[in-house]
DNA sequence: AATGAATGAGAATTCATTCAT
DNA sequence: TATGAATGAATTCTCATTCAT
């Protein structure tokens, strides 16, 4: 493996990328810009990643790296499950404004036909927090505070909906203005957004005390 | 003006764009691919559309205007909250079925940056719903049948968001094989997939009995 | 012979034609749009006429006859060689000013590469002036009033190379501005060129009383 | 930055350009065409200039330096202005003969609407030999060496017109011929020519001793 | 190994010309 | 016969990818 290149400028090619991509969709992205912006020549950029797709997966990769990291918090500590929710909607939130990109990027692959391996990989990762939620929604069942009926995979597909769409309305330019259409003066008022979804996301998912 | 082209031919036209769009995407669309498909020659797509975009935005309108006239149905007739949530969650699924590229359109415009024509267009239609939705939960308040402390503006945002995912899921190729994910066996079992999404989005809006 | 067209229709179609090749040139002109000026459709167009060539040739045909028609007027009538030039050079400043899509005409043909029949007519029209002018030098020759040593070939290419330029000047966009700058506030005084140029011409041409 | 293509290219293709322009005109020139006649890619053509407008332009710009360039021998050395008008002669039919696509490209501004640069650069040049003649025929006033009555303006103009008209007449095709229709036998005899166009001009120009 | 100039396939778009109605 | 919609070759321009230096 090539190793001229340092560990930070690799990551700073990777954010580079993953900024452009989020920026103009796959297809507008030019590699030359990419490169231009890393601080290197398009050929080095060639010299690690194949192609154009072979880097695109490379970016999305990294991005769904700080996603999936980020799962993990979610599900940790001993809370309770109203709690939880709520820790999670705030965290989603958190994240969007944080990383746009990586919401963004992610929102990229949900559209175009992308190659074998960036399917693969949001597969991947998609697959890891389908589990995680899935898991987590199985032990509320067992732990008697899922609401009665509901079978853990739908309720963590949708769970994991919302927190998308969620995500999707603070970061892609698209749903932001449908946010702002739907919210009207909450667009502004992240805490009361929380509260509101909270409650609903309570009444549909939880067993009434 | 002498039509030649016949009514279906021009219809044929859109869909067949409409497909391309939805299934390649804007940029990775070609015109000539377009009108091949269509069996007609590039020069006539330039005959009745000015360019790429404009293309596009008639594409589009065609799709939104299916998906804006099935919106008025979801609303009408002398139903109770509970029944109508549940025949807008079949009606959707029952769409997205039988408009597998009009939810894809829509998608497509979710990313990407395009002309002022698709983005009046899309903002229009999306004003229609947001607002239909709004009026319908703001009823509800009125006859206080929303749950307590839950405002209409949040309450229509989270009731979109959800249907939205729900076409995306199937529809759009990603999203459908999520839900494949996340599902399992209940991917097959639109039914009971209904039941529950019935149930969750019950307890998320409606008061308790 | 088609005879559908009524003889001013088929003026107004070269009209128009001349018109647009005058203001655009060859290449930019557009049947299409030649067409609908005339009120025609293409299809009629092509009746008449075989291809862009071939139409361009007949505007220019049409052209050049105003032009060799005035060429006749020119040297009629009995008049000092003198009053001649004078002549001459009004006649070509109000022509220019009567037909600037003439004279636009003829200096299409001297750029760009054109058919056969184009060059051909071209050629017979300038031949007819060319003969035009020599004889009429030649006679001044004979007559000893052409200045010594001046062979009337040479007389009447110079000739004719002072008033072409004198009509480019006037109709042709960038002869116009050239005219501008460096006549200065003699630009709009056209007595005062043709005073000038007439006592140029004068003596050049003429022997010293 | 690394410069691949060598001094040489470079020159070439905008020589090559230059002959295609002049040759065919600007529109029905072809990029492809000069890229492959220059022996390179069509992207290196774009890598150095913008578009077709811009690659003209270097064109013309090329072309009017040779030109400009010549202007200033014209006037320089101290001679009579009679044997200056027979310098001037000579060596705009010499340099008519050496650089044709410089006439011809010239010519082909002349014609046509150009862009904001090419219109700026021939106006610039325009500009300057205009201002070399005025200045010419000024210092001719001011000596008492002009004809009496003459002003500087419109002898440069005249002059200038002449000039332009022979360098015509030796390059663009369509004067090509006319010059041959109006000199006959001394089409071939620059020399004759040469001495008739002196006595005409110093007749149109100077004073009689 | 790094550079970035060069390549050239491919995309959008135009418009002279044809031909079914 | 007249129409103008349809055709499709040709043009400009872009940009991922290659490869000589």
């Amino acid at each position: 493996m090539l190793q001229k290149l340092s560990e930070e400028k690799l990551i700073e090619i990777l954010e580079v990328g993953s900024r452009e991509f989020a920026e103009k969709g796959f297809d507008k992205a030019s590699m030359k810009t990419i490169a231009s912006n890393a601080g290197i020549s398009v050929g080095v950029l060639y010299k690690y990643y194949a192609n154009k797709d072979a880097f695109f997966s490379a970016c999305l990769e990294d991005s769904l790296k700080v996603l999936s990291d980020k799962m993990e918090e979610f599900l940790a500590g001993n809370v309770t499950p109203r709690q939880r929710i709520e820790l999670i909607l705030c965290a989603a939130i958190e994240f969007s404004k944080k990383h746009p990109n990586v919401i963004r990027m992610y929102h990229e692959i949900t559209s175009g036909s992308f190659s074998e391996k960036a399917r693969e990989l949001a597969t991947r990762i998609e697959g890891i927090s389908a589990k995680t939620y899935r898991d987590y929604m199985t032990a509320l069942k067992e732990a008697n505070l899922l609401k009665e009926d509901i079978i853990p995979e739908a309720a963590s597909f949708f769970f994991d909906n919302c927190l998308m769409m969620l995500q999707f309305s603070y970061n892609v330019e698209y749903f932001d203005e449908r946010r702002k259409l739907y919210l009207g003066k909450l667009y502004d008022d992240d805490k009361e957004l929380v509260r509101q979804l909270m409650m609903m996301l309570d009444g549909a998912l939880l067993r009434r005390d």
